[in-house]
DNA sequence: TATGTTTAGATTATCGATTTATAATTTACA
DNA sequence: TGTAAATTATAAATCGATAATCTAAACATA
């Protein structure tokens, strides 16, 4: 994930600050980014503000409107579903990849992340309804681990950036899922596939691993109803 | 490509015309993007330069160092494979999807591409070493209707950007190809294996059109020397 | 009451000037 | 003569102010 990694300059620092409050849910789908109010939050002039947002406009997790300013991006259904799909295309090639080049660092790097996922509380005792920022962590960083010797840096890049873009749909479903769908199994099964170089079963489960989530969102209907709130 | 969109912000009319300056070879791999020429250049101020700048860096087109400005991306060696890597690992799945999905609608409009592709002069009358204008949209045009009917918009814009990234290596490549390949028997096969919906094919072929000009580039050796070059 | 138009307020886009950081050059010293 | 510190020059990062544009409210008209 890349949190605050020592930003170099000031719109960096802006940048990476902004787009956690928008990972984090702290700034939601839809609500207008006004400018003056971040300059405010954030103790900065103009320019940077409008450097911070045009660059997560690029990465496409604000949507920039010519004139008429910020917000952040809000996903319909199609737009979720085609996220889904494109992520499990290339995290597909990424797993196959690292299943095939991965030796025992990467083995023993991987069984290090479950291992810390699978003894970090979902949620945090503050908030019992949110997800926890340790355990968010540690789900990026088993995610992340599981395709890392894949050997393409690229390939990596995108996967991360997808990851993102989805963050806040993962936190909402987690939210939603009442039926407390048995996730720690499911990242289990995918640790023992990768460990067993089986492939076609790790790819099977990282598809199914993803398109629950996604359908937890859809059928719950959450994502119909645009989530418009003003200001920063 | 979408060159030239009625850009509706100055940042973006720049943003445009810098990224054409950079695809079309004008501005070379490794050159310094000294901001004060720039903004004589299009005749704009520091902040506006900047954005454009700051915009092609998200797009990986020029590369930003903290306090040290900006340059034209130049690729490695290895980030050139790794880059025709990931376009056959992307362009692999949106073409099976295309031949899939794809109907007679589609099956039309590639026809039409490759008509045009095939009937547009390579070489530029003026200048016989460069690839011509005309030629790179068409070619563009091409390979975007190829895939066009995979059915997700995100796969496409991935595939787009990253065809943008390679786009001057593309460039180089031609101008450097001296035994020939014969590039328009390989669209014609691409062609001809879409429509026979031999997606196996298909996708061979289209790995082998991406990886021969990277062979080309890699063994001629051009990559080598960073061709750092000063000024704008 | 509904519709269109004007005007005031708010917000974004752009600019030019100032501050800060890096790179190049000179000077001092071993 | 070579290295390190100090100085100057160059370029980038940031700021605050102004111009352009949009949004919404008030008003007039049908």
């Amino acid at each position: 994930m890349a949190y605050t990694q020592h930003a170099k300059t000031l719109a960096e620092e802006v940048h990476q600050r902004i787009r956690a409050d928008i990972l984090a849910g702290r700034l939601l789908p839809g609500q207008r980014l006004k400018l003056a109010l971040l300059c405010d939050e954030h103790g900065v002039s103009l320019s940077i503000v409008r450097e911070a947002l045009t660059r997560l406009a690029a990465e496409k997790l604000v949507r920039a409107q010519p004139q008429q300013g910020f917000a952040v991006t809000a996903l319909s259904v199609a737009e979720l579903r085609d996220l889904t799909f494109v992520r499990i295309a290339i995290e597909s090639v990424a797993l196959r990849r690292a299943i095939e080049l991965g030796g025992v660092e990467w083995e023993s790097r991987l069984l290090a992340a479950h291992h810390r996922l699978a003894h970090t509380p979902v949620h945090s005792p503050a908030d019992p309804k949110r997800l926890s920022e340790a355990y968010a962590q540690a789900h990026a960083q088993f995610h992340e681990t599981l395709t890392e010797a894949c050997g393409s840096p690229r390939l990596l890049e995108l996967q991360r950036s997808l990851y993102d873009t989805s963050e806040l749909y993962r936190r909402l479903s987690y939210m939603l899922n009442r039926r407390r769908r048995n996730k720690a199994g499911e990242h289990r099964g995918l640790l023992d596939a990768a460990l067993a170089r089986n492939a076609d079963r790790a790819v099977a489960m990282l598809a199914e691993h993803y398109e629950s989530t996604t359908r937890t969102l859809v059928e719950s209907g959450i994502l119909e109803r645009p989530a418009i709130g003003d200001a920063a």
